[in-house]
DNA sequence: AAACGGCGGAACGCAACCGTTACGTCGTAG
DNA sequence: CTACGACGTAACGGTTGCGTTCCGCCGTTT
């Protein structure tokens, strides 16, 4: 019953605006009036900001990843490396998701979607990549794909969405090789 | 003239307000408020929430962690690493600092403030550390400062800040070793 | 003793947004 | 052709916050 093309509208509407203000600053009736849609369209679909988001964002963020398997470690690791990074260089996706991880840290039902939807994805690539390298003797029985994510993960979201530097050409090359030395290491 | 505990009241609501709602949501009424104060009062002190927030981070931020020297690499890195993460695991820093980074995305004055209080800062500390060991001969002497500070600093943020996982008992020690043996394969 | 000035408190007009309601339009299903 | 229901618009009363102003209190300076 309910229109398609609204709803497409408001959910565009609602990534804009959590880009440019934050959740925080969110208003359904900023989110309205960008969409070109009635606050009543929205209180049809939704009966909170909390709600609305959370709904979105999750539909979003379950979008998921092929995992990579390439057929060696470092080929999986370069192209990994390529698909976050090119993510996390778009201009939505660099302003909502550390907005949103901000937020978690006080709301837990946002805490409880982000973990779910993230994490859990996350995981299943990290342990699909250690296994992957393990099975092929390319790492150590041992290694921890829980730790393997942490380096692999924390340094380009640090550069590419805290510190907001650009990555350079060689880089992501130089990275691979450092953290596919740092995996070896800690078997 | 301005009565100094006053000033202290209201820095300290400051920093409580922050990290329990955010930047976005912050209201001069309620620092007032938490701070047993009159709204005259802060803006005798500051004409903007902006202003204030600024004065007051920059404040704090501008508080030098010392360098550590401990005589060799690993321990350097270990000493480092225990800082930082203690650092991070403050309620109150891990509240304030990722908020006012998803912040410093849209608003370019915050992006200035945090690029001068962290990031020179940061840049130090890495280019002692890895300046040391350089001269030690422990790392290679092309080894990248900043793809260091990356690395160290990247994951310890992605654990604590954004996944906020505990850090278990021999975590930074096998963190150690794969960020040395990270660094001496990047040279 | 008197003047000064920072203080808290209270209120101002203004703006934004909340969540809800009433109304009139319009496309579609029956 | 009619009835239904989602739609946009507009308004509601209530809340919150802005930045400013005026007041009376009180400690300090002179």
């Amino acid at each position: 019953m309910l229109r398609g093309d609204i709803t497409v509208a408001i959910r565009n509407a609602v990534m804009k605006e959590l880009a440019e203000v934050g959740y925080g600053r969110l208003s359904i009736e900023a989110v309205a009036r960008r969409a070109g849609v009635g606050k009543t369209a929205i209180y049809r679909r939704w009966s909170n900001k909390l709600e609305m988001v959370m709904e979105i964002i999750s539909d979003v963020a379950e979008r998921k990843v092929p995992l990579p398997d390439t057929g060696s470690f470092s080929g999986d690791l370069s192209l990994l490396l390529m698909i976050v990074s090119t993510a996390l260089q778009h201009r939505v996706a660099s302003q909502i998701i550390p907005d949103l991880m901000a937020e978690a840290a006080r709301n837990p039902q946002i805490a409880e979607t982000l973990q779910r939807a993230l994490r859990t994805h996350q995981q299943a690539v990290g342990e699909k990549l250690i296994g992957q390298a393990v099975a092929r003797g390319e790492l150590p029985a041992g290694t921890d794909p829980e730790v393997a994510v942490d380096l692999i993960l924390g340094p380009l979201y640090w550069r590419l969405a805290v510190a907001r530097q650009p990555i350079e050409e060689d880089y992501l090359e130089k990275f691979t090789v450092a953290v596919t030395a740092a995996l070896r290491a800690t078997g």
